[in-house]
DNA sequence: AACAGCTTCAACCGCTGTCTT
DNA sequence: GAAGACAGCGGTTGAAGCTGT
């Protein structure tokens, strides 16, 4: 793998960009779209790495930035999506519109760090598991997890486990969710009324969200352009790189979907070892 | 007013993942 | 499959601004 020279030994500038270069790469890129980051500078006539005219774009220029403070909201999404994915700041810039990964990652270190410290005590504890059951009844529970859900929202949402495509409801099970509360209560792979058989020796395994209302089939395709469509095989029981591969880099859920969501990445580690057949 | 310490944030660095050949 | 090129990510840095003494 061939890493590109630095822009110091190519006779580049570093340093704070100034504002004829940035009436250059606004315009170049207004005319030609961003097109070979690499090649940009060069055809721009800017003496910067395409790197450094990339950041400059990206985290400074591009017409649908939004500047300004923080609002109580989006600090209260970036915690939240913290908690569940840790440093990942571009899925949690993905979720807040007009910020950019690099605003955040500062905003986090310089005010929500600090102001969460006093509280670590309560929060972020490790989750501890629940074995399943031994035999063919494989009920699933999940003692309370780390995240805090604080919305109010106590529409459940179903995880289909499928043995099937996505859209059939052959030998499904669900795992029920509700956001309404701390997540105190526990969790179980339900069909629509009671407890139900993870389906034996399942080849495959799709995740799908039934939504609160929406129907599977419409639901899914939302996800399957987006994190879900990748097939969990239940051989390798690793569910975590197929959610780390779409993180919340999405958007086109609400809040409650996304607190949703991202409380599921809390627990996809649960999950992989729930679903061992 | 001057200085020191702290905070903020734009920018850089080095690495990884993905795509192409 | 290997290697190169490139984009993107997260960690880190350092200059500028702010605040307290």
């Amino acid at each position: 793998m061939g890493r590109a020279p630095c822009c110091e030994k190519m006779g580049l500038n570093k340093g704070p960009w100034t504002k004829e270069e940035d009436q250059i790469l606004i315009s170049y890129i207004n005319e030609n779209g961003r097109g070979n980051w690499r090649a940009l500078p060069k055809k721009a006539g800017l003496l910067r790495c395409g790197k450094s005219c990339r950041l400059r774009w990206t985290n400074y220029l591009r017409p649908d930035i939004k500047r300004g403070n923080f609002t109580q909201e989006e600090e209260d999404t970036i915690i939240k999506l913290h908690q569940a994915l840790g440093n990942r700041w571009s899925a949690i810039a993905a979720t807040l519109p007009g910020r950019t990964d690099n605003e955040i990652k500062n905003v986090w270190h310089s005010h929500l760090k600090k102001r969460l410290i006093p509280q670590q005590d309560h929060q972020g504890q490790a989750v501890r598991k629940t074995k399943p059951e031994q035999g063919t009844n494989k009920a699933l529970s999940v003692e309370k997890p780390k995240f805090h859900c604080q919305d109010s929202n106590s529409s459940p949402v179903k995880i289909i486990v499928s043995k099937q495509e996505p859209g059939t409801n052959n030998q499904s099970s669900s795992l029920q969710y509700s956001s309404s509360d701390d997540i105190s209560s526990s969790l179980s792979f339900t069909d629509a009324t009671t407890t139900t058989t993870i389906p034996d020796n399942p080849t495959e395994i799709y995740l799908t969200n039934s939504g609160d209302g929406d129907s599977v089939s419409n639901k899914h395709q939302e996800l399957d352009q987006d994190i879900w469509h990748d097939v969990v095989s239940s051989q390798d029981h690793s569910l975590s790189p197929v959610l780390h591969r779409g993180g919340c880099g999405f958007n086109p859920f609400t809040n409650d979907d996304i607190n949703f969501w991202c409380d599921l990445f809390t627990r996809t580690e649960d999950i992989s070892h729930l679903l061992e057949f």
